[in-house]
DNA sequence: CAGGCTTTCTACAACGTTGTAAGCAACGTT
DNA sequence: AACGTTGCTTACAACGTTGTAGAAAGCCTG
């Protein structure tokens, strides 16, 4: 039961176009022949067909999201905004998941829907910069590390600067041997350096040497990594008076294991994460992390998007940093 | 730089139309046509408009998941494997966030892109079943209990006997003073009225007089909801010495609250919750549960679509019950 | 060798929409 | 009276694709 505008039309006893033309608000319809148009709209309960819509326009009104995993918190959190602020321009935001798989990865740079979207904002983990050449003119945004100097815009918050900022703070309370927990040594793990080369540059400027023993690889960085790189730092006899992690679920993870070793928050071992997932407010303790500002980073992303679309496709691409703060919570502060 | 069929036929010497063939897969197409077409298809980069395929066909591929709230983890773990089932089937999923909001639920349940979905995956709070019925056709499988015999497809647990089987749980542990934690007394609150219907069940089961005081509402299940709730149980005076919270946010708060109240979990209180969310395996204490199998639900969700996309469009409604189980921790277990 | 089947390919129309150009009144200006 | 302007409406073509129908050529069957 799907009408037409021609259905509409034959009702109200007009042209086709001068349907479309109420639809889409055109000004000079006389007021009685909007009403008829209006009333057979109703009655038929019409709607626009968006495939024939876009094939006319070249535009379909969707921007897609590709993220690695939706039931990251920090991605779930982000896309929640994205999908707010892609309201604001009328866009629907077409969700996809890619796994951090470099094939489904390339997959989406290749234009998900083909067609389909008329914009990509892309949190990449395991692409490189040529398969996003690939992108061949999609509009695209990149969120977080991996390419950070590709051929598309890209929004980011300072890595070095907060990491630096969250190890100062532990050093602030007192603390001298601070671990790290997040290490990772490959392409993939850019966030990792960067906050790691922030982690090193605190301890240089308070004069603290840097103790290989205390960084602690994790090639994934969910809850449980968080926990095993925890127990394992334990295990292997140094011992700290407080961790870094490089995101909040190895915080949690971390602070699960913590608590198993019998070891007291922040008492024995201050705590620090990264991130500000909702999860890490309820935790016991609550935990001290980096905020950025989600919404800001979808806003800005979303913005950028729009001044592709609205036609500078040629100008060179954009590096914006949106900002971040500090959020001292019971993990570091007795 | 996008080219079309059109393109791609003058590059290789051929009809548009026998690319379509190559494109699609048609069997009689000689094979050094066929070469020579896909040499060009190569060149160009080309790849199909999906808006004049769906105009065209009347399909689109695409299929939307509706849900509340993304930065929940149930929806985003069910999200997760909607996403992976779909791919199975060689869908796309649009995923929507309606934030519960009965007008967003309308934009979602009128198509959202209207015409840009072929299905839709509908998990509502605030819908009625009039709503519903303006869906005027669009194949619509739903989640959760709210509309549970509306005009279509549903998918759910069994909550009422999961919520009585970890009510039974607690009092095999001795409990006996059993708090519940998210009635809703809304015409939304489905789900809450089924849990607690399998609360009260199991109290009668063993005896047990069913205490209007130790039921504590929450208007909405999150963290802090479940925070305030047990503060103020906690404040009325009544001592339990379980809680069910009826789901795993409203848990996570509630043993923050019962922390900064002193109160050892599960020593003092025993605190269980309901859906397995990943935060409960790494929380302090870990979480007692009710796990629904979310993949399993995704999977009949998404069969029952493809089944009305498939041609039965007027069969009867189905109801689907997927299975469950309890997941006993560390919050229940000393 | 006529008739029919198979293989390979093509022309055309159609999906539902909107931009363009143009038509037709009604009005005001010279 | 002739002309331009403005307001409203319409016919037509086009967006890129695929289904239908059918043409052309080759092969088999009797």
């Amino acid at each position: 039961m799907r009408h037409r505008l021609k259905d509409v039309a034959e009702r109200a006893g007009v042209s086709v176009k001068t349907v479309s033309n109420v639809v889409n608000g055109y000004l000079h319809v006389k007021p009685d022949t909007r009403a008829r148009v209006e009333e057979a709209i109703a009655e038929l309960n019409y709607r626009p067909n968006l495939s024939a819509r876009n094939l006319r326009k070249g535009r379909t009104g969707v921007i897609a999201l590709a993220v690695p995993e939706l039931d990251i918190p920090y991605f779930a959190e982000l896309a929640r905004h994205v999908v707010a602020a892609a309201a604001d321009h009328g866009w629907t935001v077409l969700i996809d998941q890619t796994g951090g798989r470099r094939e489904q990865e390339r997959v989406a740079a290749a234009g998900i829907g083909d067609h389909m979207i008329d914009g990509l904002i892309f949190s990449p983990l395991a692409l490189t910069a040529d398969d996003l050449a690939a992108l061949d003119g999609l509009p695209t945004v990149l969120l977080g590390e991996r390419v950070d100097h590709g051929p598309a815009d890209h929004v980011a918050i300072d890595n070095v600067t907060a990491a630096r900022e969250m190890t100062a703070h532990l050093i602030g309370l007192g603390r001298r041997r601070i671990a790290a927990i997040g290490d990772q040594r490959t392409p993939e793990g850019a966030s990792a350096r960067l906050r790691l080369a922030g982690y090193a540059a605190a301890l240089a400027d308070a004069g603290i040497d840097y103790d290989e023993r205390l960084v602690a690889p994790a090639p994934v960085w969910h809850r449980a990594d968080g926990a095993a790189a925890m127990r394992q730092l334990l295990a292997s006899g140094v011992r700290p008076d407080a961790v870094f992690c490089f995101n909040d679920t190895l915080a949690l993870g971390a602070l699960r294991a913590l608590h198993e070793a019998g070891l007291k928050v922040p008492d024995d071992v201050a705590v620090a994460g990264f991130d500000d997932i909702e999860d890490g407010r309820f935790s016991v303790p609550t935990l001290t992390t980096v905020s950025p500002d989600k919404e800001q980073i979808a806003r800005l992303a979303v913005e950028l998007l729009a001044g592709r679309l609205a036609g500078d496709r040629e100008a060179p691409p954009r590096e914006l940093t949106a900002p971040h703060h500090l959020t001292p919570r019971e993990s570091t502060h007795p």
